[in-house]
DNA sequence: TTATTGTATTTAAACGTTTAACCAATTATA
DNA sequence: TATAATTGGTTAAACGTTTAAATACAATAA
């Protein structure tokens, strides 16, 4: 009985036909799978002669040669890879930073490889460790609430990594992130300035060092007169209404709002909706990031902007300097900018 | 001069540490790697020595041993990788489904990569043979447009593949999405029975099937009384201002629009607010997947709810099926509901 | 005694690359 | 003519796993 490939190919587990390797070539060609990988890859230029190379390059053609990437990480300890830790892709905020890093990651000839933390720590640990399995080249992390444990163990081990959006202030590292505070008082001098003058701020109940840099940088300009309604990041809804109860029942209530992320804005708008409250006429808002959402409020909402191409090119850029040189130390700064609309000024 | 490990550390390109492998373990000891590969793997169970498989257990722990996932995947022929293509993984459809797909495929093992297409296909082309060189078992894959070269070349190769959302009617294989023709009816009805006449179909000017079986699904229903404005993709404002102007125009003006997809109602309702028409009473709106950004307009909208989680969870088990066998020939077609609110109902 | 069976472990090859080191043949140099 | 240099290529090891097959030893059976 005659056993040809294709016979033998019909024991297959699945339909799945066997790549070509470099060994095939060099058989075909014959010639040894070292020579094949210098003329493939351009290296020993001019040590080899025209027709060998000639040879290799269209055998590799006609066998629709492709590289095994898996087989070039192992053996150069490299995989060009990166992880990328957001708190959830499909909160628009992750998913517009994933995307420009993945453009910027795919230039340099990384790939990405995704993974949502949903602000959990042991999500976070189980994803780091699993992506150290899969030997990334180096991470960029937002990290969640009690995660310094985990960016510590990094820094022990070694591997590139840079914070991005968020940061801990007692661990120094490489990060990549706005200037909260200053970006929030962006947005209280833009509500002061509009004759505003009781102002409640609507952040999350959190230790997050970069959030509650929103809300210093709010309350610093505001003194006595700031409130502040705090969320539970697992009760959105509920502590957002909460919150805006309270600031409507004191005894002075509030004319503007402050929220410091785009879920609350979001959650916040809804509310003020439901309660049939005029935006901006009885309270002005101002939110946090760019949403779609946003532009289609009736009073098209005020917000601070951050530079989202900045901070995932940056973050990228960074972190491709880090894998060069492991020892580098360094931090970047971008600034926010207020893009206002209606829902914070009568006059518009 | 002593050379102990942390001087020849030193000397290491980057600070990145060594980290151990299973060879570590099997010198220290004092075994065979094999050995170790067993122990850890639970194989042979009971054909190995109590204190052996202890003693190897605590070392991997002492020495914090992490399996090299790049080593296994080159030795079993699998990398327990998904590649994943989106349109964008920046439009929220596209990282919904990410989201959904990344949560799946974690509990079976797996990881995801993910590539944004726009809707290119060149881009496609390049993310597939990335992702191949990369040794993913297999794809999901939302194709666009003139996309069917690469989708039989995926056929031909035998790499087992999901399309999602998007198909050819033309390529007989695996895939997972809505009943857009039912879709689209179920939109269309529901204005008609609010009674609105005169209804204006906003989609793209394409070739893919989805879209233009929601077109279909709009236009059996109208018949004659239906006027249709095509919008190209890289001109969505532009042309989605020219349709609705168009519409507007007719001798007997439209009273409702239905939008085919999210960024086209987005873009839809900004025009009609900067136009000042007021929906529902002057134009009923009906628009295509979830958003936040439909809830935050004044008359919340009315819209087209595809099942993500079912079209993400479904995608997943059929590439798992279908890596498992690739002889497998399986279709999933889900249901569409439709969410009524305000935008298309006046007694709302 | 020799074979047989079991148990515990090792050997060695394989996965697909890359690359330092080596080798053979030809040409140039002393 | 011997030797060095150049040209064009090969060998073999390595990356970190897995795993079929071999082996070594002990206990049991014939």
């Amino acid at each position: 009985m005659q056993r040809n490939t294709s016979s033998a190919f019909f024991f297959l587990p699945s339909a799945m036909k066997k790549r070509t390797s470099i060994k095939d070539i060099a058989s075909q060609v014959g010639v040894s799978t070292a020579l094949v990988s210098y003329v493939l890859n351009n290296k020993k230029e001019g040590r080899i002669s025209k027709e060998a190379a000639a040879k290799i390059k269209q055998a590799a053609i006609d066998l629709n040669y492709q590289p095994n990437q898996i087989a070039r990480s192992l053996q150069a300890q490299k995989t060009m890879t990166i992880g990328l830790i957001v708190a959830d892709i499909a909160n628009p905020f992750s998913s517009q930073i994933a995307r420009i890093i993945e453009d910027a990651a795919q230039k340099a000839g990384y790939s990405v490889i995704v993974g949502s933390s949903d602000e959990k720590a042991v999500k976070t640990e189980k994803l780091i460790k699993l992506f150290l399995n899969r030997q990334v080249d180096g991470f960029i992390i937002a990290f969640p609430e009690n995660t310094q444990t985990q960016a510590q163990y990094l820094k022990q081990i070694g591997i590139p990594f840079v914070m991005i959006d968020r940061y801990f202030p007692e661990i120094i590292s490489n990060c990549v992130s706005i200037n909260n505070y200053s970006a929030a008082a962006l947005a209280i001098n833009h509500l002061l300035q509009n004759g505003r003058q009781r102002i409640g701020i609507v952040t999350y109940a959190t230790t997050l060092h970069h959030l509650n840099e929103r809300k210093r940088g709010a309350m610093d300009l505001l003194g006595d007169n700031s409130v502040v309604g705090e969320v539970r990041i697992d009760h959105v809804a509920e502590d957002v209404s909460a919150s805006i109860a309270g600031f409507l029942a004191l005894p002075e209530p509030v004319d503007a709002i402050f929220f410091t992320t785009n879920l609350l804005t979001i959650a916040g708008l809804k509310r003020l909706n439901s309660l049939k409250i005029k935006v901006p006429n009885q309270i002005a808002v101002v939110g946090f990031d760019e949403t779609d959402a946003f532009d289609l409020f009736y009073a098209p909402v005020t917000y601070v902007r951050q530079p989202m191409t900045g901070l995932g090119s940056e973050a990228v850029n960074l972190l491709l300097e880090l894998i060069d040189d492991g020892n580098l130390l360094k931090s970047v700064t971008l600034n926010a900018e207020l893009i206002v609309q209606q829902s914070s000024v009568l006059s518009l």
